[in-house]
RNA sequence: GCGGGCGUGAUGGAAUGGUAGACAUAUCGGACUUAAAAUCCGAAGGGCUGACGCCCGUGUGGGUUCGAGUCCCACCGCCCGCACCA
């Protein structure tokens, strides 16, 4: 008897699609368009199971819409820029283009066996030439619209990697690479003002109705914004006001201080006379203002012997503070502190001595505040006292609002919405990205490179012995004339942050190959992103960095109407986990084992190793599953339909080696199946072709509905069962080949290869690809009779199979008379019977 | 602290408010085999019972409902995101 035997299987059918040319997209007027993404990869050099697992997801839709009549677009391309590729080269010599494109190259003949439906014709990496030089005709154009803006800022240095990172990419105080302490620095930068679209980044949000809730929970809370008031307090030495920023001027009545920033134009004018308020303000500059770092310090003021009158109440005076703990980046700089109200002003108060008095109680309750701030919900009603506002016994906010609204009206204040979401930083002192195509002219100054001469192509004689950006020390590309005067200037040697590259590759991938960032007419047909899938990782900074460029490039019109929201349906999928296997040396530091090393629980030389709980793959854990190991020993179909099998695809999946090895066992049962009803005599008797077809009938529906709801690992327990039904039924050859047959295409978009040899073994017309999806028989989802449970009191108590049709008087009827009800009632009455017409019937008692 | 998610057999996990545990792994039994592997068939939540059956069971405690894994409230545990944000 024949065996399954992936590997020959595979390659022959991969090589048909190429021959077809199949997964070419054209634009087409007469089929809706269907645009699939998943996040591209950055080229390591190796695929990993988290690849096979996203793109496999990616296929899956892909190739089910394609079957159900759509023109799909199914791009891949590479996220090629960045630091590892200078790493390396710092590492082990060579240069970040050919280590780069090296492994583009093996990871495209890694990811080629996979069968993915992939238009390798649109293909790009982002540091082509013909790729970022289009990314710098949009930064021009960015530009122009002053999209883009230079400022003086401080930044968040990693002096491991020797650049800028953005507020966004320190975590813990950290740099998100390299995991370096990072310092502050003063550099002047360029900026995407994102902040002036932050309220409609976050309104947008609200129309994602395909997208997680959780993404845009998250989003929502980065963008963060909160209504308040700026708030005017005269100072009383009457040199000007000082305005602060407040969303809880209900608690006016509490205030008892202000504090200012280190960095506010009070603090600063004051520094020169006060060597004490200079010597205050000098360790608030040297203390680090990441967030981990704040968050450790202590909070920290000093007098500035300045005061302002408080707005309302005339005769009292506040002292104005500079605290450590309030940021000049945020709101105006400047805060009242009302510590019977806030936990920090509290704790502030009561270090300095400060006075705390209550703007409201809990009602019925007047205690004064202690070492607890009080601090209800804002939904929760409280009792103002003597409010000057007129209000009594409301809610918080409601008061807030009926506030901001007394302010106005004497216009002692405005209302204001403020965001937390600060500008993009995008300038990186590195060689290995997009260069910033400016030139800086001692006289004319910050002059833009001229469209005709883009792209501003990178260097490719540089070395990376000494740290730093080369581009600093290559004066033959520095070193060029003023694109206005003509005169000696120099080019910017700063390059782009990589989320530039992966903001808009999407948009690219319409018309990859124009001489524009965008071909209108090719983006107005293929936009918007319809499914887009990648990982949770990315869910604030890509995401929202990709919602930026689509309004900016509509604005600087690369974009038609209607792109604002690039992706239609967004699908975050989960990770590939594995058991993490380890050991400990003679110190009882662990040393991890690779999984294909690991036999029983054993090492070879019969070692036990302890066996720590599933996480994410990585090569320090040694938890890794190499997927050309898996291809080369179960083919690419088995990998697939593993990866898709076990969990729901939001979910990590944990990767078991028997778990793969029963992926093949099946696989190779269907193919031998097969094999067996085309062997079939087809004029043989049989028997139960109505029930093998209602049971196919059943499939194609369950299918259907698990492939379209991302149901994936539904739909093939779904597959096991129809096979299960297949294998046993004894029913004629006409009616087990149509099953065998429609089977084949449910399952190929999973596994396209085996799908195809099945389809060509019977005899199929063309290729499956082509073949349309099955839609199930709406008749044969019904049958005559069904069986429905009995319940009494809600426990299930036995069961009767009934005509479908029967009505519910003779279905209870029916019921009534059955052995277990009859037990139950003993002689009485049923209080009450619930029908539910083919569902169940509940009999109480 | 705030926001979100999750909690079901030995394990991964199914289940539009309607038969809890689909499907798969691991386990056990049987067939085939000299034997093993492979393959095929079957069993299997816990407890009581000789058996028919009965009781318990989706983190804990309440509630809504004829009926709750699912909805509501409180709590416990785990995971994720965010935070001197005024």
């Amino acid at each position: 008897m024949a065996t399954y035997t992936p590997s020959e299987i595979e390659a022959r059918w991969q090589q048909a699609w190429d021959k077809a040319d199949v997964f070419k997209a054209r634009r087409s007027a007469d089929k809706p368009k269907y645009y699939v993404l998943e996040m591209f990869p950055y080229p390591s050099g190796r695929i990993h199971m988290g690849h096979v697992r996203n793109y496999t997801m990616g296929d899956v839709i892909a190739r089910y819409k394609m079957s159900t009549g759509h023109n799909v677009l199914h791009p891949m391309g590479w996220d090629a820029f960045g630091m590892p590729a200078e790493n390396a080269a710092m590492a082990i010599g060579g240069h970040p283009k050919t280590w780069t494109y090296d492994n583009i190259a093996d990871m495209r003949s890694q990811m080629k066996p996979l069968g993915l439906s992939i238009d390798w014709s649109r293909e790009f990496a982002t540091c082509d030439p013909e790729y970022y030089g289009q990314q710098q005709a949009l930064f021009l154009d960015f530009l122009e619209k002053r999209l883009v803006y230079r400022k003086n800022a401080q930044v968040n240095w990693d002096p491991v990697d020797m650049t800028v990172l953005a507020n966004e990419q320190v975590i813990d105080g950290k740099g998100w690479r390299s995991g370096a302490e990072v310092e502050r620095r003063e550099l002047t930068q360029w900026f995407f003002k994102i902040s002036d679209m932050a309220g409609e980044l976050k309104d947008a949000l609200a129309g994602l109705d395909n997208w997680p809730a959780k993404v845009r929970l998250m989003q929502e809370n980065w963008i963060g914004e909160s209504r308040g008031i700026e708030i005017t307090f005269h100072r009383t030495d009457g040199n000007g006001t000082i305005q602060c920023y407040s969303t809880r001027p209900d608690t006016m009545r509490g205030a008892s201080f202000i504090a200012i920033a280190p960095d506010h134009p009070v603090a600063k004018a004051l520094e020169a006379d006060k060597p004490e308020l200079a010597a205050f303000i000098d360790e608030c500059r040297k203390m680090d203002t990441t967030e981990a770092a704040m968050e450790k310090a202590e909070k920290k003021g000093i007098d500035t012997g300045l005061t302002v009158r408080h707005p309302v109440y005339d005769d009292v005076e506040l002292p104005v503070w500079i605290g450590n703990f309030v940021l000049m980046d945020y709101g105006t700089g400047a805060v009242f502190g009302c510590p019977a109200h806030d936990q920090r002003d509290l704790d502030f108060a009561r270090k300095y001595d400060l006075p705390v008095r209550n703007a409201f109680f809990m009602p019925g309750d007047t205690t004064e505040v202690g070492d607890e701030a009080l601090v209800p919900a804002k939904t929760e009603k409280v009792s103002f006292i003597d409010h000057f506002a007129g209000i009594a016994d409301v809610t918080s906010q409601e008061a807030i609002d009926a506030t901001i609204d007394w302010f106005e009206a004497k216009g002692l204040g405005v209302g204001q919405t403020q965001y937390r979401l600060r500008d993009w930083g995008l300038s990186r002192q590195r060689y290995w990205g997009c260069p910033i195509p400016v030139v800086h002219c001692d006289t004319c100054g910050v002059v833009p490179e001229k469209k005709e001469n883009l792209p501003v192509v990178l260097p490719d004689d540089v070395t990376f012995d000494v740290p730093g950006n080369p581009l600093d020390r290559h004066p033959t590309w520095r070193d060029v004339s003023c694109p206005s005067c003509g005169k000696p200037a120099r080019r910017e040697t700063d390059t782009m942050d990589t989320f530039v590259d992966s903001s808009w590759y999407f948009a690219r991938f319409t018309a990859p190959r124009a001489d524009t960032p965008t071909d209108l007419d090719d983006a107005a047909y293929w936009m918007n992103v319809d499914q887009y899938i990648g990982g949770i990782e990315h869910a604030i900074l890509h995401l929202l960095y990709s919602r930026f460029f689509a309004r900016a490039m509509r604005i600087t019109g690369h974009l038609p109407q209607g792109c604002e929201e690039p992706f239609d349906a967004l699908f975050t999928q989960g990770m590939v986990t594995h058991e993490i296997y380890q050991t400990r040396d003679d110190k009882g530091r662990p040393v991890y084992h690779l999984p294909e090393d690991v036999t029983d629980g054993k090492l070879a030389d019969g070692t036990a190793v302890e066996i720590i709980p599933s996480a994410k793959m990585s090569k320090s854990k040694k938890n890794v599953v190499d997927p050309l190991g898996i291809i080369a020993s179960y083919g690419a179909d088995t990998a697939r339909w593993f990866v898709l099998s076990d969990s729901p695809p939001e979910r990590d999946v944990e990767w078991t080696a028997s778990g793969a090895e029963a992926a093949y066992k099946h696989l190779s049962r269907v193919w031998t199946l097969c094999d067996r009803i085309a062997a079939m005599d087809a004029g043989a008797k049989g028997e139960g072709d109505d029930d093998l077809l209602r049971a196919m009938h059943a499939c194609i529906h369950d299918v259907t509905m698990g492939v379209e709801s991302f149901g994936f690992n539904a739909a093939i327990a779904k597959l096991y069962g129809f096979t299960a039904v297949l294998s046993k039924s004894k029913a004629r050859h006409a009616a087990q080949r149509e099953a065998i047959m429609t089977l084949a295409q449910l399952m190929a978009p999973m596994t396209p290869h085996l799908a195809e040899d099945i389809w060509a073994h019977q005899g199929g017309e063309g290729l499956i690809i082509h073949a349309p999806w099955p839609v199930a028989d709406e008749a044969m989802l019904k049958s005559d009779t069904v069986t429905l449970p009995i319940q009494v009191n809600g426990k299930r108590r036995g069961e009767l199979t009934v005509p479908a049709d029967m009505d519910k008087a003779e279905v209870e009827k029916a019921a009534l008379a059955t052995e277990a009800v009859t037990r139950a009632l003993d002689g009485g009455q049923p209080k009450k019977v619930i029908v539910v017409p083919g569902r169940i019937v509940n009999v109480v008692v």
